[in-house]
DNA sequence: TTGCGTGCAAAGGTTTTGCATGGCA
DNA sequence: TGCCATGCAAAACCTTTGCACGCAA
């Protein structure tokens, strides 16, 4: 592995402080400059695509853009799915053995046959339904 | 409700026509005018909205783009869900009871609660998993 | 005439690319 | 010196907006 720049350290840290958890490329871009933190938009775009080749934050596309989160210990594994809240934009991650026999029902019932690493449900966390109410 | 234009009427004629089954609104107006079909994108975009006011099409937001599709005769209602085909782009509806369980699941092991209808499920479909192999 | 639909051009926002600069080995 | 990272500016996309024109009631 080369070794660690300025920048690359601060995309890093950036993104590992997210408080919401995740953070698109231009939200971390602004982030850091409201820092002080001198790191240019390409630099941002670059290093995250970096870090995620070399396992250090998740990427998750969605139709409001794509997000990048830290890794976290536990992995982004075969029966976990991605849960996006629509008020706050966290984005957690759940382990669930019901998507087991769903997948099997598609396959079998509809010939489809799902990528589960894609998989992203929108609704509302804990937090949010509770202050929303 | 108003008239239907000349540029409307091609447009509802243009999505549902679609072999794949849906149309981002750049791919519908290229269509349009591959056909000779004069009509200014800026309408495209227009009248597909209007026309999913309408109950007339679908609008599906996915991370690669905001598709359209001509709403058959089943609608797509709480059990149902959206499954995008990664290799042809189309997009199929389908019942799925075991999806209650899941939601419920989430609810309550998890706290999160789904929005139903925004749940898009990526994968390969029936014809396209035979040509594959 | 009045109002809505149309469509060109321009603006917006996000992400990528070209290319010269800079820093570490 | 050589290589890779950097970062500005510009391009590339997709989508929306501004604004004048046109058609039908």
């Amino acid at each position: 592995m080369t070794y660690m720049t300025r920048q690359q350290q601060a995309v890093l840290e950036g993104i590992r402080r997210q408080s919401r958890g995740c953070a698109t490329a231009s939200e971390l871009t602004e982030a850091l400059h409201a820092e002080g933190n001198r790191v240019g938009m390409t630099t941002v775009y670059r290093q995250l695509e970096r870090l995620e080749q070399r396992g250090l934050v998740h990427k998750i596309l969605t139709p409001e853009g794509c997000y990048y989160q830290y890794c976290e210990a536990r992995a982004h594994g075969q029966g976990c799915i991605l849960l996006k809240c629509e008020r706050c934009g966290a984005i957690a991650h759940a382990d669930c053995d019901h998507l087991g026999e769903l997948y099997q029902h598609l396959a079998q019932a509809h010939g489809f046959t799902v990528n589960r690493r894609k998989t992203l449900f929108y609704g509302l966390c804990a937090q949010c339904r509770e202050e929303q109410a």
